[in-house]
DNA sequence: ATAACACCTGAATATCTGTTCATGGGTTAT
DNA sequence: ATAACCCATGAACAGATATTCAGGTGTTAT
């Protein structure tokens, strides 16, 4: 997926650490289940095509069929992601009749697209 | 790794949108490569042993070694990972003699942990 | 020079993950 | 009742990923 010999290479000598020498540590080390209950969580957004039925569902309220057409997906693959999504309480659904209607469930997702949006927009500094 | 089995089941009727009614969509559909970025990000997050990788280092300069240790993890693979924390630009490193030291490169991570404890600490309102 | 040390890297392997394909359940129309 | 429609699900297969293992580079000590 991507090429990690083009890594940020030869650093200078100035500190960058994200808190300098006097600081006092800011957390403790994370236990193996809050590491593990993180990496389940981010690794739900850690797919292309999650991400594209989830800034689908930023526009609105969509059904599966026509999720499937936006994102060009098969409908059962939006299914099955679609499984992982609610599960991880990113998307809620509503049932009219045969269709099921589904939205973002809240904003953390869009702080998230921020946040991360910053970070890759950073330059490179080399 | 997950159940999804036990997925968040039987919605009510009331409207849980992330964006009610009269509101006007707050984004694109993202393209494909956009989708792609923000996939190969998040899914570096998405690894248990990389967040106690960087939790530890939230605490502080380590060195390989060191870090290996507090996570329990052989050097080699802390190696391996920390090329990919690396080339994500969420580490810097800073060599002194035959020791490399790593830490922390900016706030990005610990906003986006926060967010998602967050999401994670919500009720799960069945 | 030689050995020990600290770290990095490539190949190989076991595991995880996402899509496709086929099928089944529930709802609406005829 | 029957057919058409919409969606969900399980199994299976292809592709991605993380660790281990063996070996390599550069630095410090003897």
């Amino acid at each position: 997926m991507v090429d990690y010999r083009s890594a940020a290479e030869a650093p200078t000598e100035a500190v960058a650490c994200a808190h300098d020498s006097g600081t006092p540590a800011r957390a403790e080390i994370l236990s193996v289940e809050k590491a593990q209950r993180m990496a389940e969580f981010f690794g739900v957004l850690g797919d292309p095509n999650r991400w594209r039925i989830l800034s689908a569902l930023a526009q609105g309220e969509l059904r599966v069929g026509d999720l499937a057409a936006a994102v060009t997906m098969t409908e059962s693959a939006v299914s099955h992601q679609l499984r992982i999504l609610r599960a991880t309480r990113l998307v809620t659904y509503r049932k009219r009749g045969r269709n099921v209607f589904y939205c973002l469930k809240d904003d953390h997702i869009f702080n998230l697209y921020q946040e991360a949006s910053e970070h890759l927009d950073e330059p490179a500094e080399d």
